[in-house]
RNA sequence: GGUGCCAUAGCUCAGUUGGUAGAGCAAAGGACUGAAAAUCCUUGUGUCCCUAGUUCGAUUCUUGGUGGCACCA
């Protein structure tokens, strides 16, 4: 008997903590939580993290469990799922894992590519070059040490021509001699489960939900964390619009506003992102019955 | 009531020495392999507030309105 995987994703707001309890009852399974930022114990409330009482209600795993400063990446992710499940199907054939991090979700569905983790020495000295000198000098060194990814990446991005030199400094080798491209067979089912909901409905609820974020104490959540605002945890909506407030540089209004429109764009590229899987089936989520039929056949 | 300033894309504004206009944000679409709630790319026709004039031609200058803001009464 192969265990199954089903996952439930969608944009942020559509509703996929409340189903996922649901679904999860009906599996007795437990749930994995496939959020970048729920990991960090300091965000629960502007994670939309799963409560005390939801996680009472079920196991959660993945939810709380970095510190702000502890480096993370979809790799670590999706070694550390791997071998959870692996503990988990002993005793249960289903497992729900449900968030909206695409590439988290990818990672443990296909994998990702054995790249070496980038030292702190390598990444700040080419920053400090960026800074210095700017992308061109970075973009030179990476046709000469990688024409083949050169052609490639998007060289108006950065984050990603930056990447790719660190690799080649620290290995030697360049970057794409890495990228193998495979799709990684897993020893599981996986079952794919889309929400979605129209978009107006969608901002709605987006809407409702910061307010009620900040009826939960939001800014406190923000003031908190403050003095680390700098680290990449905390690059995160519902933050960065709150820090702008806390430096006095925007009024407490137009930094709500600010994370509402926010979050509507964030929600706009997790949609963009899983348009294109062609393994999802999608769904409203209060199509409960229909999913677990969907779930039922397939066994 | 008087004087001055302003009225341009959904929003904030730039600009046209008179030849019907452009940025940022939003919106829509897209990319995405170890920082991914990150990072990046593409897409901008709108009675340039209304009216009358000057002009070959006015959103741009002038007259008179209307609305907003500021100051003076």
């Amino acid at each position: 008997m192969i265990p199954t995987l089903v996952i439930l994703l969608g944009p942020t707001g559509v509703g996929k903590t409340e189903l996922s309890l649901r679904i999860a009852e009906h599996l007795s399974s437990p749930i994995i939580s496939s959020d970048s930022r729920q990991l960090y114990k300091e965000l629960p409330i502007g994670t939309a993290a799963p409560t005390a009482e939801q996680q009472t209600r079920i196991k959660h795993y993945m939810v709380g469990t970095l510190g702000l400063s502890d480096y993370y990446s979809a790799s670590n992710f999706e070694e550390e799922v791997l071998s959870l499940l692996q503990e988990l199907y002993k005793t249960h054939p289903a497992v729900v894992m449900t968030g909206g991090s695409m590439m988290y979700i990818d990672a443990v569905c296909k994998g990702i590519d054995d790249i070496p983790t980038v030292t702190p020495e390598i990444r700040n000295t080419l920053y400090t070059q960026f800074e210095q000198e700017g992308l061109s000098a970075i973009l030179a060194e990476l046709k000469a040490a990688d024409p083949l990814h050169y052609e490639e990446v998007d060289r108006m991005n950065y984050k990603r021509v930056i990447h790719a030199v660190e690799i080649c400094r620290q290995t030697g080798k360049p970057y794409s001699s890495f990228r193998t491209n495979t799709h990684k067979v897993r020893p599981f089912r996986i079952l794919k489960i889309g929400l979605t909901r129209d978009r107006e409905e969608l901002c709605g609820r987006i809407n409702q939900r910061v307010d009620q974020m900040m009826a939960d104490g939001l800014l406190d959540e923000a003031r908190h964390v403050y003095p680390f605002r700098h680290l990449n945890a905390l690059n995160t909506v519902g933050y960065k619009e709150l820090f702008n407030y806390l430096d006095g540089k925007w009024e407490l209004d137009f930094a709500i506003e600010k994370i509402k429109r926010n979050s509507r764009v964030y929600a706009r590229k997790q949609m963009t992102w899983f348009k294109r899987d062609p393994d999802i089936h999608w769904f409203h989520p209060d199509e409960e019955e229909k999913i677990m039929q969907l779930y039922r056949d397939l066994q």
